[in-house]
DNA sequence: GTGAAAGCGCTAACAC
DNA sequence: GTGTTAGCGCTTTCAC
């Protein structure tokens, strides 16, 4: 009825349990011909190790968390596919999940809980600050995702190249004055993105209008509208594609349309960007590269506590698609 | 610099650590004076207890496992989101997530996998046969997502009601000639919405075109136009919102547009709908009933693994947006 | 190469 | 009410 256990397992081929445990995680200790009679009579009778218990013994779950603000964004879903399968092919290991509900009051609070049950944790752009991080996590291996702090490792994305190309693309296009709606202004990605935008644009010598903060929503985009069309811009950098959605959707219904009219760039290339029509133009995070190097960095430190924090920066890339499109395009059709 | 354990705690304050654990687990069995010390001191050293210890303890881990066939479709982390508020909010139990990147092959061995760390799973649109399936769960405790098998519990979406109001709405809106995205082969919730729709038609005398399976992408949405527009339909039942948005697409660079020339009903409300310009007419599943109904009856399970089993259907609504419209206001503006 | 024994941190009878 | 004693199933010295 019940699962048999190791020492069950001994019983039942006339070794101890002790044997049979390192037929299993030792198995250069034993003997050929004991080795293969544990194991076979183990496999028959359907034996499985219990994780808790060698848990408690070793003091290692196998098992690390995941932290998001909203799982329903298309980022992080992607995000969270690839750390689990990363976590789970490369590191053997588990992954529990929580979703933080954007909700940064209770973050602190839902990190510390997810540290109780894990190895260690990544935490994907957490909105708590600095300090109440460090607090909730206490001694537990951590690695964040796009939200450096000091001390603690962290991969992020490196948007600036990609931004830069999309920027030139738009120049080329003949694209001289731009609109950016920079994304909310707590975030650290928000930030960077700006950031990089502006020293670019005042190379390049591009007019580039910052229309200020807006949520990272559909919403968000829709109610930035108003400031595009004022702006008189011919072309928008969105914070990212639920925003560049929102733009879009919003730029129609006030009687403009993507590309024709106004071009518009994402960011993320989420699964919005590809199905969109049109398809978004927009930046793609290196998605596999950094659930990788997350689950790998988080390893890393869970065998080596105290070794020197890293911190990676992933390069993105522009991929172009139908939202952007010369503007000279736009003169001849329109 | 180690977490304080339940003894180290107990000695604290001159108690046992079963009176510690207690003062936890049992408040009521301890009295207030004890408990009060207890408490303050364990706060004050900053005790937290160890789940795995816990588990191992009582045979119960806490945690619950959820294995859905890809994060990234938005109905899934849909799912997700609400499961694992459930779950941590009402049962205190937190949740592990696996991805079987609709891999059916590996299927099996993921859920044995799962059952190994958690008290019970919750399996959603599970690919593999009921027997595969009952052989990997084992004696562990589980409830199918839209995915009906005997002998385990299961919550599924009624789409019925909710489909045959879209077709009411259709017909209503001068609809008569309308074609179906079927979905998925094997998809359970393919049959079901088919079958629905067909005895609708028949009832209702109109005259439903099944395209035949697709999967249920926007490729699939986007490979299905041809034959759509083959069909002379007016209106056309998309197997998801996934699928609505490739047939959209489809339609535009085939030079029809949504809604003026054809209407497009799609399902599961996601995201998707709510975003796409035309926003979506599209069957709304109650994504908060159905992670309650999952985690609840699961809870149940693990406290009574001898009961019937039981199996609940959950009403879905109809959501009219603008991908749907009269035909006669197509004729208006055609 | 293998066994015996101790212990991971907690809970659950069972005493007092 | 509270302490004592046994484990939960596994790993891991330490002997042999």
């Amino acid at each position: 009825m019940k699962r048999p256990t190791l020492s069950a397992v001994g019983a039942a081929c006339g070794v101890s349990a002790a044997t049979v445990s390192r037929s299993f995680s030792r198995p250069e200790l034993i003997s050929d011909a004991v080795r293969e009679r544990v194991l076979a009579t183990a496999a028959q009778m359907g034996y499985r190790p219990n994780k808790l218990a060698r848990g408690l013994a070793t003091g290692r779950s196998g098992r690390i968390g995941l932290l998001m603000p909203d799982v329903v964004n298309p980022f992080f879903a992607e995000l969270l596919r690839v750390v689990q399968h990363v976590a789970s092919s490369d590191a053997d290991c588990s992954v529990l999940i929580v979703d933080s509900d954007e909700r940064p009051a209770n973050e602190a609070d839902l990190i510390a809980g997810l540290c109780d049950e894990v190895d260690g944790v990544i935490l994907a752009s957490p909105r708590a600050s600095a300090r109440a991080l460090r607090e909730a996590l206490g001694p537990t291996p951590c690695v964040l995702i796009n939200r450096p702090v000091t001390g603690i490792d962290a991969v992020t994305c490196a948007y600036n190249g990609a931004l830069v190309e999309a920027g030139a693309h738009l120049l080329a296009s003949g694209h001289h004055r731009i609109a950016m709606v920079r994304g909310p202004a707590a975030s650290w990605a928000a930030t960077r993105r700006a950031a990089a935008l502006t020293r670019w644009a005042e190379r390049a010598g591009v007019t580039l209008i910052d229309l200020g903060p807006a949520p990272a929503t559909f919403d968000g985009g829709l109610q930035s509208v108003a400031a595009i069309n004022a702006s008189h811009a011919t072309a928008v950098f969105a914070y990212d594609d639920m925003v560049a959605c929102g733009v879009i959707a919003g730029l129609h219904e006030s009687g403009r349309e993507v590309p024709r009219d106004i071009s518009v760039v994402g960011c993320d290339d989420t699964l919005v960007a590809q199905i969109l029509t049109p398809a978004l133009t927009t930046i793609r995070p290196p998605y596999a590269e950094i659930g990788q190097a997350a689950v790998t960095l988080l390893g890393e430190r869970i065998a080596e506590p105290q070794r020197a924090t890293t911190s990676v920066a992933l390069p993105c890339s522009l991929v172009v698609r139908e939202s952007t499109t010369a503007i000279t395009a736009r003169r001849r059709t329109g």
